[in-house]
DNA sequence: TGATTATTGACACGGTGTCTCATCAAGTGG
DNA sequence: CCACTTGATGAGACACCGTGTCAATAATCA
């Protein structure tokens, strides 16, 4: 699929750096700008990716792939898994979705949530909070001083309970 | 099996606190003291445990379970699979291996790194460093007041290449 | 030693991600 | 508006991984 510079990254892979203020609105992305983000990159605009961006884009919390093909299946029947599998790659390498961890250690994405993020799941229910407050880069100064790693970049979730899964006390 | 409480636990689970110097040696235990950490702890002390934990303690760096596998089946053929899984899992559980990712996003584990630590995995040969400067515990304060999460744990890895890997300028 | 029971290993199973390849359709230029 | 080129699709097979089952086995202990 010619997914540019983006198979070999690690997942839920972060670098760069971003000071984003935290607790931004979702900003999510329309349909449309999505299908011409697309194009730009020099992808074509085709209906089985269009449905795909369209079940993913009304998504409030994490997602696995099997759970799009599942869905997609029932108003598109004939779409194939690995489409919707790649699809959602290529969603990820251009920003449109961000892969995270669930906590049971199983991969799924996100929407709407570009740039240096890292999430908050819950273990329970599977909600998840973006944040941009990222205390991993200063540490990553002295390890790279003192192992002479040279440092790509680094994989940080955190998981709890969110406020309606918590155990009545 | 009975790992009592540790089979919900995500992988790479981080929780608790810790303030042990870095850099610290490898402190790799011996065999016979693995065994009878295993009996201190309730389970049988056998051949085919006796066998993954000889192999799993000589090695330097991070390792798959099917790794295991292969490896003792050159000598010990008629192991069984599952067992290799159940035993690493259960050196997990009492923290004679600590579980990590690799930088393709594949679990694996680390001999002699218990505690709270994190690793520094090299995304080319697979080399680790653990480190217990942990940068995450003061921003779980701020998270939790601002989402009212329940604070569970949480996963960080950092990747890049180690000296060895680095390519030559 | 014999009873008890955790553990083993063979096997099958389900889930997941990848690959191939013939077919199709999006985009392009005439 | 129509080919043509080439990326994209979908069917299917496949490999891999981790798990569950269960009868057979072996570790522990009275
Ligand atoms: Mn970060
Ligand atoms: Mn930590
Ligand atoms: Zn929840
Ligand atoms: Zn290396």
């Amino acid at each position: 699929m010619l997914l540019r510079d983006f198979e070999d990254r690690p997942l839920c892979y972060a670098s760069g750096m971003s000071q984003v203020p935290d607790h931004d609105a979702p900003s999510v992305p329309s349909p449309e700008h999505v299908a011409e983000l697309l194009v730009r990159h020099g992808y074509r605009s085709t209906a089985p990716r269009r449905a795909v961006v369209a079940d993913v884009l009304a998504r409030g919390r994490p997602f696995t792939a099997e759970e799009v093909v599942a869905n997609l299946r029932q108003r598109v029947p004939e779409i194939g898994r690995a489409t919707v599998y790649r699809t959602l790659e290529l969603l990820a390498s251009v920003d449109v979705l961000s892969r995270v961890l669930r906590s049971d250690g199983h991969p799924a994405y996100i929407a709407g949530t570009p740039g240096h993020r890292h999430h908050l799941v819950c273990s329970d229910c599977g909600a998840a909070v973006a944040f941009s407050a990222c205390p991993v880069d200063e540490l990553v100064r002295d390890l790279s001083r003192d192992t002479r790693f040279s440092i790509q970049g680094h994989l940080l979730e955190v998981f709890g309970l969110c406020p309606e899964c918590q155990p009545t006390v």
